[in-house]
DNA sequence: AGCGGTATATATCGGACCGATATGATTCAC
DNA sequence: GTGAATCATATCGGTCCGATATATACCGCT
């Protein structure tokens, strides 16, 4: 998915200014599963406007630089849902812990150590955030999205499996990696 | 990790060819959580040669064009030693299905029924395939690296995870959408 | 025998995208 | 009251991807 059509489906759910894409990206609904940078939101929000996409009105703030909140048009709605018809990628996972991890046998011990117990925090603790908003949500009495819970547990399982084998395999890694080392000597 | 930092890591483990380098992002040992392209190896390699981290060899072929296998230096694998004790990036995870199930809402269930499905499958032919990989490792009788024994490992049991949370849940998302759309009627 | 598809192999180019940086005022904690 | 974090827009250099160009060989199908 291009940067466009990742503005255009901030949008298609309210109006926002670039900033406030950007959050939905950082810690947003969005945050677990795409991502989009300043250098690429603002040309991409300019490209929506020129295109008759999208409409900024210019907010005169105190004190701080004026914000310019879009909001879609009919043809900006017509084309997200034209793009969301569209073949999807393949997924990827990007893993420089995997990568690290791969050459375990040339990093120290206690390095490589280190590097699953961060790894096992990190994971945890976005499971435990996005369940703590699945919790938030669901007890607001707020009608609950099929899609977007779907989507919710999905993170929380995937990452909990993560966390889970990192946990069940450290020991196994660790003794694996020191026997290896007692045979070279 | 940057695609010079990535062949580092794959002539580290013996010397290879440009084409040879791709593979191993598309097949190899790194297709599952790194990847580089040949508008980027090529260029990459050609840095490798001008800083003196590797040299190449031409093998003149019977009618293909001209292979060149790039080996590693004593520079160019100390280099790699220090590239891998820098600190990592965070790991990420892009899928344009979680995206597109996120809109479920604005999608025709029978297209969202396909769209889980292929992933289903695609997930668990990737675990089965991994998984075909470890056996055969394993029974192959050779020494087994730790390191990557709990990278495979980890593949294998987050792809199952995957596989099997949308196997749960295909069935309430759609019996949650079509509840929605009659509530809208 | 001939055709198309896939595999081997190197290389470049345009465009998309990221990360850092510039700018500048406000609010909040210590 | 000082420094950090937040709000807000914007650009720029550099990296990387995807498509394309260029060849040849082998395999299966008809």
């Amino acid at each position: 998915m291009d940067v466009k059509t990742l503005c255009l489906a901030v949008l298609f759910q309210g109006e926002a200014t670039g900033y406030e894409i950007k959050k939905a990206f950082e810690e947003g609904p969005f945050a677990h599963f795409q991502r989009a940078s300043f250098g690429s939101i603002y040309p991409a929000l300019s490209r929506l406007l020129a295109d008759g996409m999208a409409v900024a009105e210019a907010h005169e703030q105190d004190g701080r630089p004026d914000k310019k909140v879009y909001r879609l048009t009919q043809t900006g709605r017509a084309a997200f849902l034209r793009a969301i018809g569209q073949e999807p990628e393949h997924d990827q996972f990007r893993s420089d812990m995997l990568f690290l991890l791969y050459f375990a046998r040339e990093l120290p011990p206690d390095r490589v150590a280190a590097l699953i117990d961060r790894y096992i925090e990190s994971y945890t603790s976005q499971a435990d955030h996005i369940e703590a908003c699945r919790m938030e949500r669901q007890s607001s009495g707020a009608e609950i999205d099929p899609g977007r819970w779907l989507v919710s547990g999905f993170g929380v399982e995937v990452y909990r499996a993560a966390a889970d084998y990192l946990v069940r395999n450290r020991g196994p890694l660790l003794s694996g990696l020191s026997k290896h080392s007692q045979a070279a000597e």
